[in-house]
DNA sequence: ACCCTCTATGTGATTTTATAACGTTACGAG
DNA sequence: CTCGTAACGTTATAAAATCACATAGAGGGT
């Protein structure tokens, strides 16, 4: 099981976001730019354009380490000079989401860089209903009694979509 | 896995429902008709209360039988003479989605007849994305990796979305 | 270098989905 | 019947996503 941290969707916080990621501490800087140039590098690999506007996108989910809604992408975009209309925002999620750099959280019409880039995966996230935090795991579709309902009748999965909600060890800690 | 699954005797068909159900053909008027005073029943027993609107958008998402949005619902409720404002359709929603009656998908953001009624279920959807038709499974949200995930961090899981996306065993044999 | 093509970006407008706010109606307990 | 609350109807607005079309840029072939 591949965990990565709670990140934290409520507070604005820029920097310091050691004590809200909750249970796993990390060097946020260094997670930052490792994963940015891992997406560069695969990129570059496969011939896929990292265009200025793409890679801002990542940066920001990166660094903000939480789901953000689209419009607060597309506001930050704005501040650092691309394009203010929707579109921009869109179809730079379209491609870091088809392209597996980032998740959309369908419970949230959110947003989040993936934990696990590289690695082909079925996220699967936990949603604190609390705190609004989103952590990442791995989920097996084809196992388990989706899997068997789907072979059953025949159905063909491509892709699932598997959200818990539910509260997370810091808001229980507080409760 | 427990499929909506009445076996099928006649067709009067209003419309074409052939295939979409579940993927599987049954007596529609009478599934329709069961699952109506199921919820009745179950609404007096405690203390509900399934008015004109909520009961007929109900019945709409029994008679059509795939998911159906908000809006389409709302042109519904139009034609049979209720409020033809979104809140009337979003309050009736949210009635019948907290006690169980009606899921959202939220793939689709849109709205689907429990085939389970009554039953306490964690609902899983097969989502065919060439016909648009929906089937409900169980999911076992406990089980498997994420309720092992959740466990080992102490997550504690309410509610879960699980939503499979693929082509339905229909559109693979028209393939 | 040049042109050509295809992809990506920028922008305005619109569609689709969902909620806020507030007054009115009507159910049901007492 | 009366009161309190839950449900409804409506106006308005917010939030999320897409369409359509013009411009800019990257990369390949010559």
């Amino acid at each position: 099981m591949i965990w990565n941290n709670m990140t934290s969707q409520t507070q604005p916080e820029p920097t310091d976001h050691a004590g809200l990621v909750g249970f796993q501490k990390h060097d946020h800087q260094s997670c930052v730019a490792t994963a940015l140039s891992t997406a560069e590098t695969r990129c570059k690999n496969e011939g896929l354009r990292l265009t200025p506007v793409r890679r801002k996108v990542l940066e920001m989910l990166l660094q903000e380490h939480r789901a953000l809604g689209a419009y607060a992408i597309l506001d930050n975009l704005r501040e650092a000079g691309f394009g203010s209309q929707p579109p921009v925002a869109y179809r730079a999620l379209d491609f870091l989401v088809e392209n597996g750099f980032v998740h959309k959280i369908e419970r949230l019409n959110a947003f989040v860089a993936c934990s696990h880039p590289g690695a082909v995966h079925s996220p699967a996230f936990m949603i604190c209903r609390l705190c609004d935090s989103v952590a990442e795991a791995q989920s097996t579709p084809a196992k388990g009694s989706l899997g068997a309902a789907a072979r059953a009748v025949g159905f063909e999965i491509e892709r699932t979509v598997v959200e818990a909600e539910g509260i997370c060890p810091d808001c229980t800690a507080k409760a």
